[in-house]
DNA sequence: ATTATCTATAGATCTATAGATAATGC
DNA sequence: ATTATCTATAGATCTATAGATAATGC
């Protein structure tokens, strides 16, 4: 039980019309992978679940046996682009033998590795319209959890205890804002190298802050 | 001839189905203003035509008079955002008496009040993935050309004259990618004062650039 | 006569469901 | 018997064109 795929052997239910070498991924992450794919590229508005469905290898109705339509998909996608991240400012938060620059610092390096690592710029996911819908509301609950992250981290800096309540709101976004653009610079440039303009882009963030 | 609509008098042809109070606008530019209503909430490709005309107080098929389609809508309106952002370059180019830095600031400035300005953040058309295609090569020139205004002012500061020209290109991403995460700023947020915004992401961009 | 609009519609989608089928499991 | 898939399709779109119509212009 579990590890009912291993070894590609024999498999229950009848086979799938279009034989493909088997990918090695259980058909819901096949669609995650196709969705992941299409929605980056083509946008959600413009994927059909047949284009999804086929390129995942199985037929159109099939993807409903495993999720219940497109909406889920990019739900799915769009929380594992922030989940990390957020786990990550967790340990930074309660980290308080490091000084809060190198916290922040740190923060925004990993949160750039994250939306521009793999291999499909799942950050572009961010910029999909249908995103700011209310049936996201889990994705955002949490990327505001991330982004009040952020704001802890830049008012507990030497630089940012000083300011106002309006004036760290202020820094928070524009640290933020640089972070999240990192999206639109690696969509325009995609073969960049990741680290590197992760790093760089924790310098300039740190630059905003005031440090 | 020319001010045809002048005084809302009486016009040719056969009226509208839906009769409104005059908007004063020519029905082209009532499409458009309508198109960048949908484009922006919806996205481009979640909009149909049928919703932009009749939006615009006509009917879907009287759309075709007017336009070739949304697609010339979309470029239409991706355009007006890069434009004047460009001229505005084009004039702080050539204007040798004021140093580098200052043109910088101001050019920043006056992008984030382009970008952020106006009644339904146009900005947020630069997000949407359709923009990516072939189809609005006109915009990406246009946009291309913006940018190497940013670099050509990077490069014109104290601190940019030493970089080399990888640094250079690595810097000029960061302040283009700060300019334009405005626009995800200003999505999460709409109510913002604009030109404090502007100012500080231009403070802001200042520091990334090493000044 | 010219024009801006309308109504109607063909043809191409796209989503989600119903029900059949071809495997394995027991 | 159970399961994963398939095929088929109803119903709801959406786009772009054809052709009719109701104004003004001459």
């Amino acid at each position: 039980m579990g590890a009912a795929r291993a070894g590609a052997g024999r498999r229950v239910g009848r086979p799938r019309a279009a034989q493909r070498p088997d990918s090695g991924l259980e058909p819901r992450e096949e669609l995650l992978a196709a969705a992941a794919e299409l929605f980056t590229s083509l946008g959600y508005a413009a994927t059909s679940t047949r284009a999804v469905a086929e390129r995942a290898g199985m037929r159109q109705a099939s993807m409903y046996h495993y999720v219940s339509g497109k909406e889920e998909l990019l739900a799915l996608l769009l929380e594992s682009t922030v989940t990390p991240s957020l786990a990550y400012a967790r340990e930074l938060l309660a980290d308080d033998a490091t000084p809060a620059e190198k916290r922040l610092w740190e923060l925004c390096r990993a949160d750039v590795e994250v939306l521009c690592g793999g291999p499909h710029n799942l950050g572009v996911l961010y910029l999909l319209p249908e995103v700011r819908d209310e049936r996201f509301a889990g994705f955002h609950a949490v990327r505001d959890e991330l982004k009040d992250a952020y704001r802890q981290l830049i008012a507990a800096t030497a630089a940012g205890g000083a300011l106002s309540k309006g004036a760290l709101e202020l820094r928070t976004d524009l640290v933020f804002g640089l972070i999240e653009g990192v999206i639109l610079v690696r969509r325009s440039d995609p073969d960049r190298s990741v680290s590197v303009f992760a790093e760089a882009t924790a310098d300039a963030a740190l630059r905003i802050a005031g440090v």
